[in-house]
DNA sequence: TGTACATCAGTGAACGCGCGTTCACTGATGTAC
DNA sequence: TGTACATCAGTGAACGCGCGTTCACTGATGTAC
């Protein structure tokens, strides 16, 4: 039984692995279980073996880029000035960055709904907080007088407007704007709400 | 046949007021032409009489939203202290209110993507440019310093900040933010954002 | 005023396509004896 | 080791639903004479 559990695993794996590919490829609109199924070289109906439906796969692969997401803030943390004003900046440019090499996997994070009547899944929605802590901590540093819940309200509407400019920054509807301008308005802005969000003494 | 010719404009205005509800009653996604049909009463097929296709159906929804969002924004202009910092931040909490109040349609204006192929209209996309002068104009008395490409990115930079805010404060994917909580971050960023825009002096 | 005809808005059934999911069946693998 | 049987991954056709759009047809309105 083990050959067979095996090979169901790594099956499984490949069936994500296309999920992503996909997904990377034409966006959630063009993930079909068809294409999956051929992808893996399996049956139509073998799909549902390794999965529950098509949410759970969405959710695995969201999953996967939450967690490289995570590893590329992790390293623009370190990577530079140790001062959090600087940290901020990098990890908001690191994000505009995430976003523009993974476009379509980085819109699924937030297209994807699920079908009526299903909650996301208690691991889903703790994964995501999780990543807050990279916004979280420099902000702690810079204002050591602050509450807990002050701190998580001034990292939510940060990412929020940081996500804002990424968002329609990337956007073809308008003008997409080119991703060095764009890094720049970033970086620009973070240290504008740094300051301004700074008491001046003096 | 001027008769027949009103007949046909009020039943297209129909039509796109129908649209309006079903919208804001259901999203994008809850929009079929048979409902619209049942709505206007009459048949299914009559629908492309009206209209060329959806797509239409569904700027023309949106250009009138965009209308509307036009008004408050002007009414919020003039609607306390002339100082631009204080201007800006107004029509901030005012485009926050638009969204909360009319969810479904503010959503609408960026969820909805042309058919593969067809470009979005001009008129449609100078709809929503023009709606950049209310960022526009307090920024300029702002910063007189500043050339118009530089305002013009710094509106289009606190522009989507904002939205991003908004966006994600009216989700109710992770957490809804109260409304009230949401209109007093937004406020306190959008001052963060001007105050640290601003050179310092002395 | 009356008749024949043209126009075209309006009808609603049907087309065409897409696609997630199910299910009766098959065949390979493994187990029991 | 060999045989009968059980299990269950895997198959792929079919189900079920949804829905924008088209099209042959009808019937009311208006025009020409």
């Amino acid at each position: 039984m083990s050959k067979a559990l095996e090979r169901r695993a790594k099956l499984r794996e490949s069936l994500i692995q296309a999920g992503e590919r996909r997904i990377a490829a034409g966006g959630l609109a063009g993930l079909k279980t068809r294409d999956l199924a051929r992808d893996i070289s399996v049956a139509n109906g073998a799909v549902y073996n390794l999965v529950e439906d098509m949410d759970e796969l969405i959710l695995r692969v969201g999953s996967h880029t939450l967690g490289r997401l995570d590893a590329a803030l992790s390293a623009a943390e370190s990577d530079g000035p140790t001062s959090p004003r600087e940290t901020l900046v990098r990890i908001a440019v690191a994000y505009c960055d995430f976003a523009a090499e993974n476009l379509e996997l980085w819109r699924a994070l937030f297209e994807h709904r699920m079908a009526p009547g299903k909650p996301v899944p208690e691991w889903a929605i703790s994964e995501q907080m999780n990543l807050f802590r990279h916004i979280y901590q420099p902000l702690a540093a810079l204002f050591p007088e602050r509450t807990p819940l002050e701190l998580g309200v001034m990292a939510r509407s940060l990412f929020s407007a940081v996500h804002g400019m990424v968002l329609l920054g990337l956007e073809q509807k308008l003008i997409a704007v080119p991703i060095e301008a764009l890094r720049h308005e970033i970086a620009t802005i973070v240290r504008a709400m740094v300051d301004g969000l700074t008491p001046k003494n003096g």
